[in-house]
DNA sequence: CATATAATGATATATCATATCAATACATGA
DNA sequence: TCATGTATTGATATGATATATCATTATATG
């Protein structure tokens, strides 16, 4: 809420509820699944609110192999991506100081200039390994 | 098509064309645009064949930064990555063995086992520079 | 060429998301 | 505290991407 505020935005209350579920989920999560967890918010106040909260870098979005977005929280304030698990959709974060090196030494193979770059990791967790697919 | 062939997929007039659109496409492109090209075919037919090309690997999906899925014809035969420009939807396509190797080492450290990763680099094309914004 | 089966495409529906706009809540200065 | 201007909300409609359904049609083949 402090980073909304400090862009200008007001502390509401459907944003203070949309951040309090937030900052309870510590996996993966849509929109969708999130605006059912909060009848008393309208649907499209919760869309405009996590994209404001992307916006603010504190919700990432991570496309699945599929192309459907998953949503997670942001990590504080590094550079980072993301491993989801295909199963569950548990999202995690990872620094990967060797890739983004790597990636430097490859921009110079690739044409135009790269503004910026993803990398998802698509993982079965160990929970849901542990859980053999039941 | 003689993918699809040797997949048990039938040679149709429909995808027979489709097949010949998408060669002269050496550009990113929607499903929609690709539809509209085709008013012959159908929608739905359009949507079903990229996705069996995509199944087969001769088609690629990348996902601009704000998740809208753009295809392209896929490079044949060798594992790869995307670079997109952000302006015209360009795609092109890397090898980057670095990349691989950087994170097969990262794998060691993120848990769960890694099923497959994508990684997308997001560019200004050289023609778009060029073109400088205009 | 008859037939079984695969493919098509019109239509409806699903999912993710934004545009519109009247009603409401909020922060602020008086 | 209250009035006021502005930001926010949320109901509704719409847009974009994509798949399900299913009667009809095309295809390969025996």
């Amino acid at each position: 809420m402090a980073v909304l505020e400090n862009r200008g935005y007001k502390a509401t209350a459907p944003r203070k509820a949309i951040a309090k579920l937030l900052e309870q989920k510590h996996e993966g999560f849509t929109v969708e699944a999130l605006s059912e967890e909060l009848p008393s918010v309208g649907r499209t106040t919760v869309y405009r609110t996590v994209k404001l909260l992307l916006e603010a870098g504190l919700v990432c979005r991570v496309p699945m192999m599929d192309g459907v977005p998953v949503y997670s929280l942001a990590p504080v304030g590094h550079r980072h991506h993301h491993s989801v698990c295909v199963r569950c959709h548990a999202v995690g974060e990872f620094k990967a100081a060797a890739i983004d090196q790597s990636l430097r030494a490859i921009a110079a193979e690739v044409p135009g200039q790269i503004v910026d770059y993803h990398i998802e990791l698509y993982v079965t967790c160990d929970y849901c390994r542990a859980d053999g697919g039941k």
